[in-house]
DNA sequence: ATTGTTAATCGTAAATATACGATTAACGGA
DNA sequence: TCCGTTAATCGTATATTTACGATTAACAAT
């Protein structure tokens, strides 16, 4: 170790999360951290309950390619979707990401 | 759209951000949205201005590898280095980080 | 000068992510 | 029942990421 202070100076975070938290965590990170991802939450914020369709057409890609960035929003917990018919109507998952904002603003 | 309400219930979450300051932000979570490179930034927490040596022996990957991930954390804005003789002094870039946190205090 | 130490970089292999068109399944309406 | 619509999934190509050993460069000590 080339620590020469035995006393450590206060950190600009504390980072205290492990386990399966910090697991969930870095996931939702991951999966945020994507242009297009990051487009789809956004989107999201102002058309809650839209359906993939409306997403696809606010965005550069081909439809598959949505709707297998829309599963990893999910399976990370920032979105939630419901078949409505023959449609999936998506929302912004409030609970976790009320999860994910007490939980960065705490070990930040 | 399928919209029906034309009003919109106030979201959970603004994001209410754009351009160079969004491509900063997506470009800092995908930096930490890895396991590896989370655990390091958790390692400068508690060890400040440690070597590269220190942050290799903590982790179960390869000197090169360990190299690549900082390279990857200061371009982000994670962490900043300095070197000192023929070893590199590592440490949270606590200016970046700060607006990191008030960024994501505001938009989430 | 030579040697040892440290960490970045190079070259490359393997794994993962991202993208697309095509197909499928599920539903609603004619 | 037969179409049309919608979105998930399949199969696959390409790009990117992650990993490693080897090499290099920079420095310190002898």
């Amino acid at each position: 170790m080339s620590q020469i202070k035995t006393e450590i100076p206060p950190a600009c975070c504390t980072l205290d999360i492990k386990g399966v938290q910090q697991q969930r965590l870095v996931n939702m990170f991951k999966a945020i951290g994507n242009p297009i991802r990051f487009e789809i939450i956004k989107f999201l914020v102002t058309h809650p309950g839209c359906i993939t369709g409306d997403i696809v057409a606010h965005l550069p890609i081909a439809q598959a390619t949505v709707s297998q960035h829309l599963k990893v929003l999910k399976d990370a917990g920032w979105i939630s979707g419901i078949i409505e018919g023959t449609a999936t109507c998506y929302e912004l998952d409030a609970k976790n990401i009320a999860w994910f904002r007490s939980l960065v603003g705490e070990i930040f």
